[in-house]
DNA sequence: TCGGAACCTGAATGTTGACTCATGTTTCAA
DNA sequence: TTGAAACATGAGTCAACATTCAGGTTCCGA
């Protein structure tokens, strides 16, 4: 955790990162620590002192690494949006067109949560705990949504439409799909549960047109 | 609020609700109160001397009418759930047919989280705050959701597909919709946003087939 | 008119937990 | 080897509530 982009782990500290190898170690169990722990009992019913617990260190060594709960916190938002975009654009990235990129997404997505549980959990808490950061998530996303749409739109992939509004209500399909067949039922068979949504993104709800129905 | 259903205000109370006119008066403002408080500065930061100040009675007072701060949450959170359900089972009475419904359900719903912010937040944070309410409030909404899908799909007014999963994906996509226009940018054309998530949730992201397109 | 039920009150209690700080210990460049 | 920067620590501080309770006040049927 927090190895992918230096500049996050930069804003994490006051001024520059630790500077001894010790220090970097510290940092991150205090950050995994920080995950696992809001990740399963929450924001406010986890105290500073079960993460410096669970990260084996003392209650003090927190504030040498965060001035702040909250920033822990939003550190954790930003982390967790960088890996879920790098395992989407992995998993859209050999895709035939934006159809098939819009099928493989969905079943990526909904893999990723379930496989990030706890993170999940923290980018939807964000909502409440750090709204500035959950927009900020969700800015990031679908901005680059949309210019993926009008791509393909351009190139005839898709059809023509108000790219803001599809891009949000996509991200809002995601996002159940992922709670729903993600955490909570999460015995449920991902591909069946993707390739039924990917057809609803694609399709439609509309009767299919029958053979030679021209009306 | 909270005069819908004489069986939610009975849950509210220990046993049976207030006896008196002026008891029904004071609860009525206590539950007000409640929601504008944890709709504008969210659960955790509102303190219950916040909603007994702002109810115009004494602290004790709350006391008499629940047994605790998550006790009046969960009763707001069923509340707005049944407002829900009827503002959209009105909206829709008199659609002549599925496909028209989803295009009036989302637009009324996009019109009710706006004019109900405050409540609407509420939902939003039990997920964190009582997950089994907030689990209640979508498994009520998609199981009449569900039914509405099946029955139209018999009709032959909307194709067959896998029910339970495209009833999550347009509850999640009504629901980003309704944050995204409703709550952060609260100035957006709602017709035209309702106009185009429908037009999505109808025909999907595929091109139009031309006239004459038999390939 | 009276007694009890229903209702109201806010000071006091007790707990919780974020954050500070004075005092170490470790690291490492000179 | 050494001193200062970096790092580590946990007892103690302090403010913020949720909830209780003992002592009222108001209402209403008999």
């Amino acid at each position: 955790m927090s190895q992918h982009s230096g500049s996050e782990a930069a804003a994490t500290e006051e001024r520059s990162g630790p500077k001894t190898e010790r220090g970097r170690r510290t940092l991150r169990r205090l950050l995994d620590a920080a995950g696992e722990e809001f990740g399963t009992r929450g924001y406010h019913e986890t105290a500073i002192s079960n993460i410096t617990q669970s990260a084996g260190v003392g209650l003090g060594t927190f504030y040498v690494y965060f001035k702040s709960k909250e920033e822990v916190f939003k550190a954790l938002v930003a982390d967790m949006g960088a890996r879920t975009r790098h395992a989407l654009s992995e998993s859209v990235k050999d895709a035939p067109n934006r159809l098939e990129a819009e099928r493989l997404g969905i079943q990526a997505y909904v893999e990723f949560v379930r496989s990030h549980k706890a993170l999940y959990r923290i980018v939807m808490e964000a909502q409440f705990v750090a709204p500035e950061a959950y927009r900020a998530y969700y800015r990031t996303f679908s901005e680059a949504y949309r210019q993926q749409l009008a791509q393909a739109s351009k190139r005839g992939e898709i059809s023509d439409g108000n790219d803001d509004v599809r891009v949000w209500a996509l991200m809002g399909a995601s996002t159940f799909l992922g709670l729903k067949f993600g955490i909570w039922d999460d015995a449920a068979d991902i591909g069946a549960v993707s390739e039924a949504a990917a057809d609803l993104m694609i399709n439609g709800l509309a009767p299919r047109a029958k053979k030679g129905d021209a009306s």
